[in-house]
DNA sequence: TATTGTTATACTCTATAACTATA
DNA sequence: TATAGTTATAGAGTATAACAATA
């Protein structure tokens, strides 16, 4: 179990800082519950987009996750490198790639997936059911979220 | 104006990473626009909670921020060369140093405040005036902040 | 001429370990 | 023996610039 650790008044009021702070916070014990299946943060939020929109390329990705194109060729490079995801050649422009999950890639989100399942309860502990639906709706809200122009199978799959 | 990126439902759907793209995105917006002031977000952090508790030492510091005390060494180093804040002996323990913001540095942290305020508005602007309130609390309970045993000025000061 | 992916590189931020002076 | 601060160093993570293939 890991300390919350305790936000002073001086910044607490501060609602983007505490957006920061948690948000970190999340990010780094995500990190630590997913090290166990030998995945990054980064690469599951790659996988799960992919698993969503099959056959995108990385430019597509880029724009979604907010990852740097020449950071998405590290991020695909490992995934590779650990058989969870492929590349293959994307017809309708020659320059791109699309990108699919291989089969053990599939089955590896599935067990990341419930190891976030159990780190947002834990994560959450201090809200009730109603709280955290209704902080999730809010910070959806704010980023402008919910179906973003073309959620599913890219052409082409 | 910078634009929110849109976050696709297949993230979007996980509060965690929510919690972790708006906060990176919030510090980062929050940098760019106290850059003008020649400040970083973690020199306001820290001034902030020496502004409320003046003699505070980095040890403290440290415990209240969340950042590295090596890193806090270099943190008030720059704090120092730029004449926002100061270093004096700690009374009750010569290990310690006691931190003190200067006339300066009380100056520049208002008007950093007031950029904040501003930044404020824009990055909360997709939700009402109640929404942001509400959120704020929510945050706020996640954090298990609100007075954390002993706010306000340090003895000794 | 612009864009996709790639490579190499630099830069920022943070964490680790070892040291000093006090306690 | 343990702690506050310091230093030097190494490691993430990210961004920048230049290049090849294709549009």
């Amino acid at each position: 179990m890991m300390e919350p650790e305790k936000i002073p008044e001086a910044l607490a009021k501060y609602p983007g800082y505490l957006l920061s702070r948690l948000g970190e916070q999340a990010r780094k014990r995500f990190g630590k519950a997913i090290a166990a299946q030998g995945m990054h943060p980064r690469q599951f939020g790659v996988m799960a987009v992919v698993a969503s929109r099959p056959g995108i390329t990385q430019q597509q990705l880029h724009e979604l996750t907010g990852i740097d194109p020449s950071s998405m060729v590290a991020v695909i490079d490992e995934l590779e490198a650990a058989g969870l995801a492929e590349r293959r050649p994307y017809p309708l422009d020659r320059r791109a790639r699309s990108i699919h999950l291989t089969e053990h890639g599939e089955r590896t989100l599935g067990r990341v997936r419930e190891v976030a399942a159990e780190l947002q309860q834990e994560l959450f502990a201090a809200l009730s059911a109603e709280e955290r639906e209704r902080l999730h709706e809010l910070l959806r809200k704010m980023a402008g979220a919910g179906a973003a122009a073309g959620d599913g199978p890219c052409k082409q799959a």
